[in-house]
DNA sequence: CGCGACCTGCAT
DNA sequence: ATGCAGGTCGCG
């Protein structure tokens, strides 16, 4: 599920149920989050009320009355949901619950996602400027890369770099500005800079608008479709027919056009 | 830097 | 049975 598309509806969802609420129960289902959140941490939400929730790169924060902060980290599968009566997904892994008797699941099946509660708001944290970020120009941007000389697709996924970026929109946003994934992040030339962060903004807000769209439809989410080369190797490139390549970065597949992206 | 670990479910 | 997955950390 999650990338900054994802996440940033799942804040919106989040948000809609619990700003302004009070706590009146926190229970942690699963052990891999017990050891992010152990039970002390969890009962002592109790009786907190939330704020607001607010995003920053993949990350979820949950501002706290209490000064303290919540944060829900998705890693690859988790979300929000917003359980009705009757049984609840083997694949939630906690449950919190408000003063008005609505409820936040966390849906995970992997059990992979993290919440951390931390005492003072966090800053920064060594995450970079969020990609959706207005403020984030592309000189800024290019001088993040400039120093780096692993590969572009390697440098936009890391965090520290630029924030809200992973696996999918990464190889999208590069096909659509037209850059060799493999190609060292201090090479992309200045001129290109902007194409770069207009494609990745690009993507993520088109991202962004699809989930919006089909929030609670039953459009499979893994249908492969809607992406120009995400899990598409060997199929044809949308601008020039050639077959869509798949490599290995870091451990991570990456699909481009060995065409139009060199 | 690359790679295993963290977890589970799914496709092959 | 095997291998792979939208993320991140910590190890060598």
């Amino acid at each position: 599920m999650p990338e900054l598309p994802e996440v940033e509806f799942a804040a919106t969802v989040a948000r809609r149920i619990a700003r302004g609420r009070t706590i009146t129960s926190v229970r942690v289902l699963h052990r891999s989050q017990r050891r992010s959140l152990p039970a002390r941490d969890a009962k002592s939400l109790v009786g907190d009320r939330i704020l607001d929730v607010r995003r920053r790169g993949k990350s979820q924060r949950f501002a706290l009355a209490s000064g303290r902060e919540l944060h829900v980290h998705f890693r690859m599968t988790g979300d929000w949901l917003a359980p009705g009566p009757g049984a609840i997904p083997r694949t939630v892994r906690a449950i919190i619950t408000f003063d008005d008797g609505t409820s936040l699941a966390l849906d995970d099946p992997r059990a992979l996602s993290v919440l951390t509660l931390h005492n003072e708001p966090a800053g920064d944290d060594g995450i970079g400027p969020d990609a959706l970020d207005p403020a984030l120009r592309a000189v800024e941007l290019g001088g993040r890369l400039a120093t780096r000389r692993i590969p572009i697709k390697v440098a936009l996924l890391d965090q520290r770099i630029v924030a809200g970026i992973g696996n999918i929109y990464a190889c999208e946003a590069l096909w659509r500005a037209r850059i060799d994934p493999r190609i060292p992040a201090s090479r992309v030339k200045p001129t290109t800079l902007p194409a770069l962060l207009r494609a990745i903004r690009a993507t993520l807000n088109a991202a962004l608008k699809r989930q919006q769209r089909y929030y609670g439809s039953s459009e499979d989410w893994s249908d492969a479709s809607r992406f120009a080369v995400y899990d598409r190797e060997g199929e044809p490139c949308r601008r020039c027919r050639t077959r869509i390549k798949r490599i290995t970065q870091a451990a991570r597949s990456t699909y481009f056009c060995p065409k139009c992206q060199s």
